[in-house]
DNA sequence: ACCTGAACACCGTTCAAGT
DNA sequence: ACCTGAACACCGTTCAAGT
């Protein structure tokens, strides 16, 4: 459900690097980053490993425009709401796109995309911003904490999720078992909050601290 | 002038976990953790490879070590100020603490300790939270949010500062002239200030705006 | 022009055998 | 008890040679 196009007429390239950028996203899926090598990628487009030299110059570049390509699927669903609604849809936005594949978050973070959609995120982002009257400094600002704290807090989530070798969730376990056996009253009492599964609350939490912060300073300013 | 004790009587075991943890961090500073391997590692021990794994599992326990002990040269710098300044130095601390090692973020961020040094740090952010009047799931959220864009930030900072391999530096290049490019208004507005390089003034803003919109929470609470 | 075959210089990890 | 030697099953990347 990958390749589209180039109907195999006389004898077709076989690779191109859109097409090659959806079967490694399928790969990535279905096996994990640890596993997404050039060879296994190869193999699953019918080709010999040194054959997608000719499309990325490293490993690093697929990595690359496979980030690149998941922020294409970004749908900010907002309708004309204020400046802090239209923020909060961006970073729920970023969030769902590095959510959507496995490993998304790890990927974009090794990762740094100048391609039209990364920059397009970047350009709404500052859009919102500087309409609503923030100076250029605290935009650009604003844009760097919204987009480091997605990532830190996608990241955080995709490795919550990843499980034991025995099957059993490997997070909450240990965290549970370090923090009962020694003096730690607080981490104690943040215990059940910690090893919650609830993301998304923590998410909202996190965007609301932005939201409040750059309300205060928007008011400050003007 | 990293392994210490164990004067050389008689034929000293040559391994022990601190004194291979030490050595792996010197390593990652001269080489980056692209170029730590078990084997070189093992070279600067004298030992061969094999040996590292009757004290670490494997490379990822390794990697823990590292992350655990890397907290450990934690000082934040704080008098009997309130709440949020001691919110503030307990993260500066973080920062410098991951900034001191060469890839100390993606060392850090690639990895979950739950040893005293890490359990520690969390336990001083909530102790400082719960104390100011925060409900315990509300602290749990507000470490988190700071743990993650603290991450979060201290990866892009230590990324950006990676040269190209001709020696230039490549994260502000590729943006600008990826900017200049196509129709990105608001990027290129906030072109210098997203290349460039007042890593402590981006970290303070984004500390304020978490502060801020703590403070707010606190006011609402109470 | 595009891909294969085959190699180069590595990896992490395991484990019998030595001391 | 602790380490070596040697192997296993891989990696990313390059490049002459084929078609």
């Amino acid at each position: 459900m990958t390749s589209s196009s180039t109907p195999s007429r006389g004898r077709p390239a076989r690779l191109d690097r859109a097409g090659t950028v959806d079967t490694a996203l399928d790969l990535l899926d279905d096996l994990g980053l640890e596993a997404l090598t050039m060879r296994r990628l190869a193999d699953r487009l019918d080709v010999r490993a040194g054959a997608l030299y000719r499309h990325f110059t490293t490993k690093q570049d697929l990595l690359t425009a496979m980030a690149e390509r998941m922020l294409g699927d970004l749908h900010p669903q907002s309708g004309a709401a204020d400046w802090a609604e239209r923020l909060r849809a961006l970073a729920r936005a970023m969030r769902l796109a590095l959510l959507a594949r496995r490993d998304g978050a790890r990927v974009f973070g090794g990762t740094h995309s100048t391609g039209p959609h990364t920059l397009a995120f970047a350009e709404s982002v500052l859009g919102v911003l500087r309409e609503a009257g923030f100076r250029d400094e605290d935009a650009a600002r604003a844009l760097m904490a919204l987009v480091n704290f997605t990532l830190g807090h996608t990241l955080e989530e995709q490795a919550a999720s990843v499980p034991h070798d025995d099957g059993t969730p490997a997070g909450p376990d240990r965290l549970r078992n370090a923090v009962q056996a020694g003096p730690y009253p607080n981490l104690q009492a943040a215990l059940p909050v910690l090893t919650g599964a609830d993301f998304d609350a923590h998410f909202e939490f996190a965007l609301d601290l932005h939201v409040a912060g750059l309300r205060q300073l928007r008011s400050r300013t003007e």
